[in-house]
DNA sequence: GTTTATATTGTAAGCGCTTTCTTATACAAT
DNA sequence: ATTGTATAAGAAAGCGCTTACAATATAAAC
């Protein structure tokens, strides 16, 4: 144990040694007030925690991990995206991500794959001994089944699943586009059209059973003319919109599954000559802030990303912490934003 | 050392010494075929890594950290923005830096300061014995003091510093506001205003100076009325062009130092029934993808967001491996993307 | 004042790896 | 053969922390 004074270890940061030294207590006694377990007494916390002050003491984390065989790092996988979606939507679930795992002393270590086969991704991940559990946004992509091989729990973001142990925070794609489609029948619509996302992605399955259910429930027929296969490009919105615009029998409203495909669809409209809402009324999906620039501004659903990054960041900390079991199922709710992209028809 | 079968302690992940029995040589040869440092022959250095890959052997990363006092993990640091823009740069460096950074086997770490005292939360983090050096996007802060004296490296992203052991990625915003006005000036314009960025951050300074040295090399005199104090915020933007167009002699086109005060600026040309760029001529900066959604089409400067996340992480990694020296110093080059929104003037 | 339960400390054994120091082996030069 | 010089491999000492476990001090109960 080193003597009592503030000098430490040539050029290194002082040790658990050095403030217990300090401090005239065990390096066990140290330990225990760090991190706030067993019991001290009044008089040698105080002690410690000034040692720790003066000398300006932190940690070393590779030690107390090693020790300990804890770790509460979180580990963020997402897909490598590279569209104006992508980026927003990363960026607001950041947003959320942050707000929770930095207060809580978390640190956020991202992990992409770029490149290397996804089982190898995985174990590689998983092997980390410093993380101690995962947010995941899998896009089109499945639950790799070497995570379940593990114990280190993961929250799935985006995404449901059924399984009673697979913990996921959601938002209710379904509702979200029902809602939106009511809209649309409410204002007097009754020949909506819809351009989809992808549907090897789950949002954009759900997107369209929202909006094939809201013209059921209506007692509106839902004609196969009217249903646009996108994939949320805007390009490929771009060109459904004008096939769609050229057909012989046009609809008034167009559901598009996402802000991003909007952009495409009402460039296709004004290319036509046409005009939103005159001649179409169109709503979108996610409230991206460009949205709002439009003109005309679009109506849309928004999600609330932060929200769910937030949720994410909250439910996996407490399951690293094991102060919650498994099978956290949580699906947040949509909001449709009425702004001037639909018109009323009489 | 373990006995030589694959069995390895109940629930745990192989360790180094069940690698050593099942190859039958000591735990420190297989460290050393593993970190390929020393000399190991051959026929042990095969054996070695056949056990590694029959037990699927991964190092323990906080014992490795915490034995060699070695790590090469990446952190970033960048300052909380939560405009459109914000997310444009943040996730386009992301691109450059993931590219870089997780080919090569490197963990990212992310540091987002969130309500802590900036000289408590660089302490944290230098003291993190897992962080080998640091990528800092500093926005309109300073680099802060205590960083110097830590031997752990850092570059800077985005900014440019004379002391000779600072190392930094920039981009010639100079240069690029420069060009931006000399292709104004090129089109017939000579009554050219600009809306600065904030000047409190040094690309909006340099965005400002390119401006009126442009002026200056032409013989047009710098005229106060026409340098509009703006903060790089849309709103801004767009009170400050309301209140230019209202003046006695407004300009003939402005050059403005983001897309997005662009967009505010184009929003105050078209509430006042005048056109872009038949009543004025704009030019942006930073070529986010929605400029050229915009109707026009605007024209800006391409300012290469992901080359730098790039070249800033190939440098932290050359500086973590002493494999360079610091004061590495790049600026990269802008370029002028030539769109819709000027005309040239008769 | 004992005895017993409880709160408080300290001791010491690792956690899984790196690395220095020794020792053993191989090969070339004499 | 003998010596010298690399090369190759192992033993063992940590790295800085956590955490049984043992030891001691204190408080409560009789």
């Amino acid at each position: 144990m080193a003597k009592n004074t503030v000098k430490t270890r040539k050029g290194k940061f002082p040790s658990i040694d050095d403030v217990a030294g300090e401090a005239g207590v065990s390096i066990a006694t140290v330990s225990r007030v760090i991190n706030n377990i067993g019991s001290v007494k009044e008089r040698n916390k105080l002690k410690v925690l000034e040692a720790v002050d003066k000398l300006n003491f932190k940690p070393n984390i590779s030690a107390s991990r090693l020790a300990s065989n804890k770790v509460n790092s979180v580990g963020l996988i997402m897909p490598v995206y590279d569209d104006m979606f992508g980026s927003f939507f990363f960026t607001e679930l950041m947003k959320g991500i942050r707000d929770v795992v930095f207060p809580a002393r978390r640190d956020l270590i991202l992990l992409y794959n770029v490149n290397e086969p996804e089982d190898d991704f995985y174990r590689r991940i998983l092997n980390k001994t410093y993380i101690g559990g995962l947010i995941l946004e899998l896009g089109a992509l499945e639950i790799n089944p070497i995570l379940g091989k593990s114990d280190i729990p993961y929250v799935v973001v985006n995404g449901t699943y059924d399984e009673p142990r697979i913990n996921y925070i959601s938002v209710s794609n379904r509702t979200g586009a029902h809602d939106a489609v009511k809209y649309l029948i409410g204002m007097g619509h009754s020949r909506i059209a819809t351009i989809h996302g992808a549907l090897n992605i789950q949002s954009g399955r759900e997107r369209l059973e929202g909006y094939t259910q809201a013209l059921e429930e209506s007692g509106i027929p839902v004609s196969r003319d009217l249903i646009l296969d996108g994939n949320f490009f805007r390009k490929t919105a771009y060109e459904k919109m004008t096939a769609l615009l050229g057909a012989k029998e046009p609809p008034t409203a167009v559901f598009v599954a996402s802000d991003e495909m909007a952009l495409g669809a009402i460039k296709a409209v004004k290319d036509k000559g046409l005009n939103v809402p005159g001649d179409i009324s169109l709503v979108g999906f996610d409230d991206n802030p460009m949205c709002s620039e439009l003109s005309p501004k679009l109506t849309t659903v928004r999600q609330p990303i932060t929200e769910m990054g937030r949720l994410a960041a909250e439910t996996i900390i407490k399951l690293i912490d094991k102060e919650e079991k498994p099978g956290v199922k949580k699906t947040l709710a949509t909001e449709l934003i009425t702004r001037d992209s639909c018109r009323r028809i009489p």
